[in-house]
DNA sequence: CTGTTAGCGCCTTCAT
DNA sequence: ATGAAGGCGCTAACAG
């Protein structure tokens, strides 16, 4: 069976079942102008040559490839997994491969990797991650394929994007703090220059002072990189140059949970000493004692509703909105001294 | 420039260059047979044109996509998150993308997922997760490309793999727990039924009473998910049906946290009214307090060391070892009172 | 060093 | 409902 050397092809089967390549190919492709009687037979051997439809040769004829791209900062970050997740689910369901990239928020490597995956010729992009820079808008709007991003946005609001409100985030945590009655709040951050999380989050936590007719003292902000032991460190810092802080809004869970154990270090306790909220509610929040109050940002369904969104594109259907913002959700546990609404 | 529709192809770049497209190919692909001058002017016109290569008809011209295929059960689990960082750098490394697919452990999804990849013509296929049975091993056997095993092996050794022994791994965590003077130690695994790690731990733990003269108590055994939340209530479990344990190892770290939780939830103190052993040591284990003592097992390592494995055979290099047994350590922290060796 | 010529495996009009 | 034929864009001998 087969043809001499390498693959059984739709050929093969053409011959084999007496009919024409095309006639396979619409039985194939599920095209219903086929007589079933012929249709059987041809699934039949199909069947029983073992015919694999080659996808790449699918791809060049038809100039569709069934797969996406997704440029995505780090994989093993634990808020990228989530997303992640909810990204692959719905592209499995829509009949998708994703072909994942690490960019480690590169601006290099990110437009390096767009570059490789058009070359595959991915029928869409899901960007998530850094910042969107003219450069990137440059590389995007030039890119014959539609593009996403997701849990960032563009400044510009030039290209689709789902994400949450970043700033209104920031606000309602450091509301919560407020709310408990500390007469100071205090701040750790990644950088301002991360004008996805880092400068928006500040932006809400600064906007909810002033609403709230606090003053501003920058001896209460620390800025980290959004880990573990960045969160540690600055917390440590904060502690030294200021003793009587009662309450701190972190800016992720990660360094959340360092400064929890920062505070715990120092003889601290939490949150009866001092009261820290979190932001994005990944699984570690849940897996710590005490339990980390923080901003749940819907993760898998970002990741989830820029694909679905993506596939609209892909797909030329009409889109209502191009740019989606979901709700966060407080969730109150026991690292703040309020625990419900 | 380009033609009329569409794309710039080689043939668009051969003509503007004044060469043939072959001559253009080779530029492409840095064949050295090609005059200076020539390259030259070829790459200007590529410059000058954005041309942008397309993998997919090279891929069906070469036969090579350069893309290989990763089936995983699951990206949000930390566990295999950082065993796809690995694998992700070294593909990067050696010029491959790959298309990253979850199977949440389901024998369907993995041969249905299989066999999509392999329609895609992906040039080789790192399978992980969950235990390999006869279908597997069918299915595998047929597969036109390399397939390398990561985190779990071929107990007929037919197939390649790269892991740690689980089993030794899961005796040194116990052995710790005698070291320590326990006289009872408990475990809390995954189901017997999974043969990558939930049935070789407990053979592990099951060896080292064994050699150290430990009676086997099935009260001291409780049975989880893996999860955090499953930790917790085995402990709990635990606790109840034994008030006087002392000690416990448990087969994954996220269950060993949960296991922390639920004893300090019942008033005791870990490590001093109870010691815990956790196993994996992924992210989370240095981010709790006490810190969790664990078996470090290189997830990173085991993923990049795989994704090598499947260069060299899709490279048709020399492999020596096909079957590669890395190695794991112990990391003493604090929720075991033997804090060092 | 460079050009010519076949395909790679499939889809897609266009006829029939 | 089915077949014939021309690409899709590129690589890979084979000549020269």
């Amino acid at each position: 069976m087969g043809n001499k050397k390498g693959n059984i092809t739709i050929y093969d089967v053409a011959r084999e079942a007496g009919v024409s390549m095309a006639t396979v190919s619409r039985v194939v492709n599920g095209n219903p102008n086929v007589k079933p009687a012929t249709r059987k037979k041809v699934l039949d051997v199909i069947q029983q040559l073992g015919y694999r439809p080659n996808a790449v040769a699918r791809g060049l004829a038809s100039k569709k490839t069934t797969t996406v791209g997704v440029v995505i900062p780090d994989i093993s970050n634990p808020f990228y997994a989530e997303l992640t997740r909810g990204i692959e689910d719905i592209a499995t369901m829509y009949h998708y491969n994703i072909i994942l990239c690490n960019s480690d928020l590169k601006q290099m490597k990110e437009i390096q990797l767009i570059e490789t995956l058009l070359e595959k010729q991915v029928d869409g992009l899901l960007f998530l991650g850094g910042a969107i820079t003219e450069d990137h808008r440059a590389i995007f709007s030039a890119t014959p394929v539609p593009v996403v991003l997701a849990a960032t946005k563009d400044d510009k609001n030039e290209l689709p994007y789902v994400t949450i409100n970043q700033i209104e985030a920031a606000k309602a945590a450091t509301s919560i703090l407020i709310e408990e009655g500390n007469k100071q709040i205090a701040y750790i951050g990644v950088p301002l220059t991360d004008s996805v999380t880092g400068y928006p989050r500040y932006q809400g936590y600064m906007k909810s002072l002033d609403e709230n007719r606090y003053a501003f003292d920058e001896n209460l902000v620390e800025i980290g990189n959004g880990r573990y032991l960045s969160g540690y460190e600055a917390m440590k810092n904060l502690l030294i140059k200021n003793k009587n802080i009662t309450s701190v809004f972190v800016a992720t869970d990660e360094m959340a949970v360092g400064a929890i154990h920062a505070a715990l270090d120092q003889g601290l306790s939490v949150p009866k000493d001092i009261s820290i909220m979190g932001c994005n509610n990944i699984p570690l929040a849940a897996q710590v004692r005490p339990l980390l109050s923080t901003i749940s940002v819907p993760l898998y369904d970002i990741g989830a509703v820029a694909m679905r969104l993506l596939t609209k594109y892909m797909n030329e259907e009409d889109i209502e909105t191009s740019q989606v913002i979901l709700q966060f959700d407080l969730e109150l546990r026991d690292s703040t001294r309020i625990r419900e609404l």
